[in-house]
DNA sequence: TTTAGCTAATCAATCGTTTGATTAATTTTG
DNA sequence: CAAAATTAATCAAACGATTGATTAGCTAAA
């Protein structure tokens, strides 16, 4: 049946997307992929090409998510500059992590040295998120809401870097915070809030100079 | 001769690292490092043992550099809390970003699930320097300096976290800063003490709420 | 002669991929 | 409708290539 060839479709890219950000393209083996998956190793050839195939495959599902991530908040008229950024770092807080694999993934592709079509790919979709929050800092730099000489493009690295050193580093970041960081129910319950509160009083302190801990 | 064996063995090391941080444990072969060394293949098990043998040795070349990085900065008496953390914040901006592409190596091999032992020892070599931080936050707290309900162990992945965003994405920071990072000038003379002034001031405002822009 | 440095040749293991055969499902034909 | 033909999905086995590692023998210096 077609439905049931897209669920196995669709459980391959899953247990592909783990094995990857686990162990790297180069380190994942197909075979690996295929047994963890429970499927024969010629029918990831057979489904999508090859092992390169493969990879592209994960990433083309996750486009469509990704592109609408934080756009269209930048454009509320209703809303402070601060209220923004800190709705875009809600929705980013929220959305990354539980996406944190695929994001590990992107992550080591993005520091290979080679270029690819794939890399230019995720440069692009990457700088929709970046260019969304720069809008929002600008403006509030305008409009009077944020210090004039704040340095907006380290701010930028400094919200996506947080948030990377945490997933991308998961031995360390354990230790750091003395709890092991992939298990989900601590990530979704402690870990999640706890960085939104976090990064918005530090967002605050360094934008407005008012260190409000009771927001 | 014993020197030209070092130099070789130098050598080697060099060319390794480069290609490591390039391909990736996985992705770099023997072949092709003995290759763009000029060496014989069998050179690098006899030097080193194995592939990952002269990963590890490559590790090693550095220790000394990294474990001596932040500390004994934390012991002097004579400097307060702050003082110590814009210490940290200026050797480590210094001593990092010139070691960028072994940076990459590092967070690269960090980001895998793989437990090894060369993960292990690299996660143990990391935290000695964060420890550091740590204990300097802490003491901060403790003394005064610093508020009591700051999140010290999300402000140690934000300030790993915001120089490794800019190194590891090196195509997405160069869209943002409007220049290419890894031209070594900009680097040098532009980004780096830009780096520590934006660094320190985002810390400040955070754990002092003092956005003192002189400093 | 002895020994450390070095090399070409080769090892078994694993890699990604392909093959031909088999089964299940669908379509066409009589 | 039933039988035959066709297509799609799946499998075990094997492919050639490449991997990291080892071997035995050579070279040059002490």
């Amino acid at each position: 049946m077609d439905k049931d060839k897209i669920d196995k479709k669709d459980h391959i890219l899953d247990v592909a997307e783990k094995v990857f950000s686990d162990l790297g393209f180069d380190g994942a083996s197909t075979r690996m992929i295929s047994g963890e998956a429970g499927v024969n190793m010629a029918m990831l050839n057979y489904y999508f090409g090859s092992k390169e195939g493969l990879f592209l495959a994960i990433f083309e599902r996750k486009i469509s998510s990704f592109q609408t991530l934080l756009q269209n908040i930048g454009n509320d008229e209703n809303m402070s500059s601060w209220d923004k950024l800190a709705k875009c770092i809600d929705n980013y807080v929220d959305r990354i992590i539980v996406n944190n694999c695929f994001q590990k993934l992107i992550n080591r592709e993005m520091s290979m040295n080679k270029r690819s079509d794939l890399s230019d790919k995720i440069t692009q979709i990457l700088m929709v998120n970046v260019l969304e929050i720069k809008k929002i800092l600008d403006e509030g730099i305008k409009n009077g809401s944020f210090f004039k000489d704040i340095d907006t493009q380290l701010v930028i690295a400094s919200i996506f870097g947080t948030k990377n050193y945490i997933i991308n580093t998961p031995n360390i970041s354990s230790l750091i915070l003395g709890h092991d960081i992939r298990d989900e129910k601590f990530l979704e319950e402690h870990l999640k809030p706890r960085i939104k509160i976090y990064m918005k009083r530090l967002l605050k302190a360094y934008l407005m100079n008012d260190n409000d801990n009771t927001k």
